[in-house]
Order: C-alpha cells, then sequence, then structure tokens
DNA sequence: GATATTTATAAGGTTTGCCTTATAATACCT
DNA sequence: AGGTATTATAAGGCAAACCTTATAAATATC
C-alpha cells in the first residue's frame, strides 16, 4: 500500500496539489518555476509520474493527480504542516523558518510516523501559517477567504493564512508583522499597481500587488 | 561552516564513526559490508570523501575520519540519538522501530534543529538502546563495558547498550527482553561457540555468539 | 619463499534528475 | 486566417551512486 516515493517524486506531487487549487489542470510550466527546474526537466519527471500512474498529462492542458497521487500529496502536506506545528509550538523555531525545516522532514515521514506526531499534538487543524492540516484520510477543508490583492482600501481584515509559502515570502512577512490572527486595515492603494498601505496593530506596512496574493483574509469591518 | 552533505556521504561518515571503536582504520570492505554496498563502490566514494577532506585513506591499512569528517560524523549520531529518544518519549513509537525512523530524520536535520530538540528533551545522555548521545563539541562518553560473549556462566548482569544498531537486530532482542536496564542472568554457554543461554526477568533465552557482540553489559554479580 | 587471501583499480554499464539548445506542434488572440 | 506565444519533444550532456566482471597489487599464511 504505502509505499514510500522518493524526495523528487514527493516534491512534484506535493506541488501539484497545492498549484491545483479548484481541481483543474497544472500547466507543466507553473510546476517548473515552483520547482526552480526547466520546464524540460519538470516535462521529463511528469511523464515519469505518469508511468507510475500518480499524475495524468494532457498535453497543452496541464497534469493532474491521480487518486493516489492525490492521496499520497495529501500525506506529504498533512506530515508537513504537523511537522510545523511541532517545531513552532514545541522546538520554539521561529515562525518563518519552520516551513523549509518541514520541507526537509516531510520526506522522511512515513504515516505510523505522522499520526504519532498528529496524536502527540493533540490533532491539531492548522499549520502555523494558516493552512489546514489535511485528515489522515485525505481529506482537507479551507476556510472561506479572500485574498488581499482584490480587496478596497477602509476595510479592516483578520489574516487568515498564507499560501503558498516559501522560505523568502515567510521572512518578509514575519517582518511586516503579516502573520495569521493579526488584524490588519487598507489605508490606500497606489495607482499603477502599486502598493497596498496598511496598518497592522497601529504599525504602517507597504504591501506588493504580488505579495498580496499571497495573504489569505477575511473581512471583519469597514471604515463606513 | 556547518555545510550539510547528503544523505549517502552522511551515511559513510557515520558509519565510520560507529564502527572505529579505538580510533583505528577501518577497512572498507567492513565499510561495505555494513552500509550494504559493493567494496568497488564503497572504494568509489571513500575516494569522493577523500577529496572533500572528510576521511583519510591508507591503501591497503583502511580509512580514518578527519578532524572535520568526525564533527560532522558525532552530529549525525546525535541529531539520530535525540530523534530516537523523542520518537520513543513523546510518540510511543517501538523501542525496535526509532533507529530506523532516526536514520532517515538524521539527514533532514540540521545543527539548529538538534540544539532545539535537545533542550526539548532536556539533554538527554543515552539513546534508548543505551548507546551515548554525543554532546554539541562532539565529544562521546562511553561507559566501560563487556559483550555479553566475553562473559562466563554463573554472572549477573545488567544489559546496558546495544551496538551497533541495526533493525532487525534490534526487533530479535526486542522479542527476547534484551533491553537497556533489564538484568541477566548467564546460566550456561554451549559447546562449539554455541548459544548463551541467560535468564531475563525469570524467563529463559538462548542467544547466539554472534548476536552477544552486539550486547553491552556489566556485571553486578556471581552465583558463587 | 610460494601461495592464498584481501584489497585496489580498471573498464563498462545503469538509473535518476538535472541541464542547454533547437525544432515541432498546438493554442491563443486579433 | 495568420502570427505570436506557449508547450512539447528531440538530441546531447553531466554528475552522483550504484552495479558487475576482471585484473593487478599488497598482505597474510603456511
Ligand atoms: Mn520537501
Ligand atoms: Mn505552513
Ligand atoms: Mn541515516
Ligand atoms: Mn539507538
Amino acid at each position: 500500500m504505502h509505499e514510500s516515493f522518493n524526495e523528487s517524486t514527493e516534491m512534484y506531487l506535493k506541488t501539484i496539489r497545492e498549484l491545483s487549487i479548484d481541481n483543474d489542470l497544472i500547466a507543466i510550466s507553473a510546476l517548473a518555476r515552483r520547482l526552480e527546474v526547466s520546464t524540460v526537466s519538470a516535462t521529463e519527471m511528469v511523464h515519469r509520474l505518469e508511468e507510475h500512474k500518480l499524475v495524468e498529462h494532457t498535453p497543452y492542458k496541464g497534469v493532474q493527480l491521480t487518486g493516489i497521487g492525490c492521496q499520497h500529496a495529501a500525506e506529504i502536506i498533512r506530515s508537513h504542516r504537523l511537522w510545523e506545528r511541532f517545531l513552532a509550538d514545541h522546538l520554539n523555531i521561529p515562525w518563518a523558518r519552520v516551513h523549509e525545516v518541514a520541507c526537509r522532514l516531510e520526506h522522511a515521514t512515513d504515516t505510523k510516523l505522522t499520526e504519532a506526531l498528529d496524536a502527540f499534538l493533540g490533532h491539531p487543524t492548522r499549520c502555523p501559517h494558516g493552512n489546514p492540516i489535511p485528515q489522515a484520510g485525505g481529506v482537507l477543508k479551507t476556510a472561506v477567504t479572500t485574498t488581499l490583492n482584490t480587496l478596497k482600501p477602509g476595510l479592516t481584515c483578520e489574516i487568515i493564512r498564507i499560501h503558498p509559502e516559501s522560505a523568502l515570502l515567510l521572512e518578509y512577512l514575519a517582518s511586516h508583522d503579516v502573520k495569521p490572527g493579526n488584524q490588519l486595515h487598507i489605508d490606500e492603494i497606489a495607482p499603477f499597481n502599486g502598493p497596498i498601505m496598511v496598518t497592522i496593530g497601529e504599525k504602517p506596512h507597504a504591501l506588493g500587488q504580488e505579495i498580496a496574493t499571497h495573504i489569505f483574509v477575511t473581512v471583519i469591518g469597514s471604515d463606513a
């Protein structure tokens, strides 16, 4: 049943699942970009994954996980987010750094270890960055949220989650108090796709449009 | 400073250190045997390690860790044994299984993680199998013990440590109550390198000569 | 000292996962 | 429908770790 795949394979599966928000087809180019490999390499790898029945590839359309592929991806993400909780809550490793550490540990973790960790942690539901932890069966419950870049000035929001995560992004966000649970007020949006001026806990910050697409919030109030 | 090496490199370093009890030269054949690779592969790898100044190889004599190599090996062993403690004490993973799980985690662990884990665990000194945990600086304190195969009938001992560890060995020992802390009485030794008949907690067990070389004990009494 | 064993090296091969450059096929857009 | 952009594939290469088979060199043993 639970065959273990190598790190590379697992990163592809995980990334495909993280990119497929609405179960749609993922362009190999998008995959290559996120994994920082050439499109040719990504194509080769997708073919290999296809042979192992982990993905389905429709040429010129994109890649999609199969049932097994999706299940395995969920297990890796589950293990990743549980490790993040452990690292942050019990080992006091900085919020911005747990992601990259967990990204290594996840590949050294089998199902038994994941479940033992889950029990130890008391079955948490979200990672330190607000993202939901898939259940043992692979089910993932994502809260209804909006990305910061779609909102208008005058709104007050609660930061819910950061997605997708990356070391540099989290480092930057940490230094600007952008963390789940914090309240954020949109003061102003500069023209020409300019920065979003916000206030988080009395302090003003300027956030770029691109970064704003990674910040998922819920609106909790308006100035008017 | 703390460059990270790949899993293969780390396993070679770790194995060399574990085999060098008295700082002597390790035969490449011994290394190959324990790592379950051909001697040719081990030789190639030793050459690569030599280029990286991690080992010194004296042809027809053996391999030895350099200062850096030895330090890095200690870090891996430290991380391994700390993980074992965590897995056994906090996640309730069976005594015989923590070794193989830790052998994967150790390669996904950097110094910061190791030290955070050490602090979380309260700076333990031994792994669940009784082996000493190297200190952060690499210093390793090994208790004075004897291997079971060198002792005579009539003696009562305390089991101190199992070394070196392997999944199959630990599985076998667990099923025979051979664990650190348990008392063992040597009832009889069969001739022609036959099994050692022992009693552990009222129950009799027969242990082979080869297995006995992995069981380190201290004598605590004699029948006479 | 001759022989057997151990150890080292040489030669050729495989797999995985990456790379670049170039070309072909398809999709998208006006 | 035509042109541009995207996507796929072909071709050739590289490095790390493995493998086997064969030979050479050193060491150990009688
Ligand atoms: Mn990862
Ligand atoms: Mn996270
Ligand atoms: Mn290992
Ligand atoms: Mn151990």
